[in-house]
DNA sequence: TTTCTTATTTATCAATCGATAAATTAAAAT
DNA sequence: ATTTTAATTTATCGATTGATAAATAAGAAA
């Protein structure tokens, strides 16, 4: 045998400019908060990150700030406003907006680590998923009623404000593709491997009952 | 001022049977990790039951037994076979029978401990997770497709099994339901207040598309 | 090469937390 | 009334955890 005195992973000391730290730490976090939720230890998280405990608090001052970091980077930071100008767009059927919109969206936003966050910030009584909730009516769910409206020929929510049953009909859709990810990164138990196939199937089967639900409305 | 020299809520020491003092242990850790999560500390658990802390060690012999045991409690202790007779008669309609079995559920099963305890072991990666998720497959799911399939008029399971998409389309009316308990217990965001209103309109809105997956699926 | 700045580590504190042992006392047994 | 049993509390341990202060060293500046 030759030499290793310890199992010491620190080859040399690396530094990095303040920014990029910063950068490093809280990509790091969001992943081990996603694993383990925010109950999770700063020296596990700086083992991760192959850093000392007390770095962390030389780039946040206490744990609680750099949860507030991932919030900031994982919520605010995801949401595109090009999946808003998707869903207006009639001059694509209203099926094929939905199903664009969702395969974007459950790409880009409904990932691992945004789902398992989402659910412990919840638990912990964040009002983050309450903000969100709000982002997501008046940008989702009220403009695909609105075009529901429209693909009904009903009348526009200007002259008959959208109900909350029309509000519900949308939420049935959406929470149709959001359990899918609950089953599949929180349950972790085996879901339909086709995303593109699931996605489609659902818009097609709950979008026809909230359209009903539009034509029985405004009548 | 009078005596009072601390804020004693210690009036005098109340002795229990043994049987009777470990279920209102049991009764309280329910409570109380509901709200807080199994990372919930003894010494909150214990003053929340107005016992002090080593009591919890004399019936537990750890804190993750006494987890074990909310988990028994809540998740197999609620599930009533009865539900599984009513998805089954056929002199009702299914779509009553649906509403029915969810009216029944939501009350029963789908509280406010339930909804949240079942997320938290989720996150924590517990098993009880895919064990539910098997015992609604194979109690629920498959029993509402094989009456889906009556009801269709297509052919009976034993003949045809019952595919994954049919099985997709009834977790799709299973998680518009649950979906209103993730929104109204752990987001805390407000809901339709009429819950009976949003079963029945959430089953009508549900199962025509998933019945027309059951048609589709067979021909 | 030498100096200087500061990113990073080492060492450590104080509070918290699960768990144990011994002392206390309410209530049943005698 | 006295004794006995055991449910409950008091006291405490050892490990963990967020956070701080001082020492170290990597890399830029001179």
């Amino acid at each position: 045998m030759a030499v290793s005195a310890k199992t010491s992973d620190d080859p040399k000391r690396q530094r990095f400019a303040p920014a990029e730290r910063e950068q490093l730490i809280i990509d790091g976090a969001i992943q081990f908060f996603a694993d383990v939720g925010f109950a999770g230890q700063t020296r596990e998280l700086a083992q991760r990150l192959g850093i000392t405990q007390p770095l962390l608090y030389r780039y946040f001052p206490t744990k609680q700030d750099l949860i507030e970091k991932v919030y900031d980077e994982v919520f605010i930071g995801r949401w595109k406003t090009a999946w808003e100008r998707l869903i207006d767009d009639r001059s694509i059927p209203l099926r094929d907006r939905l199903i664009g919109f969702y395969d974007a969206y459950a790409s880009e936003a409904l990932t691992y680590e945004w789902i398992r966050i989402y659910m412990f910030a919840g638990l912990a009584g964040e009002d983050i998923n309450r903000r969100y909730i709000e982002l997501l009516e008046s940008r989702l769910l009220i403009p695909i009623c609105t075009e529901m409206r429209a693909t009904a020929g009903a009348p526009d929510p200007d002259q008959v404000p959208i109900s909350d049953l029309e509000i519900e009909a949308a939420w049935n859709i959406h929470a149709a593709i959001f359990y899918y990810f609950v089953r599949k990164f929180i349950y972790r138990s085996p879901v339909e491997s086709d995303l593109a196939a699931y996605i489609s199937d659902t818009v097609d089967r709950t979008l026809d009952g909230a359209l009903a639900v539009t034509k029985q409305t405004v009548t």
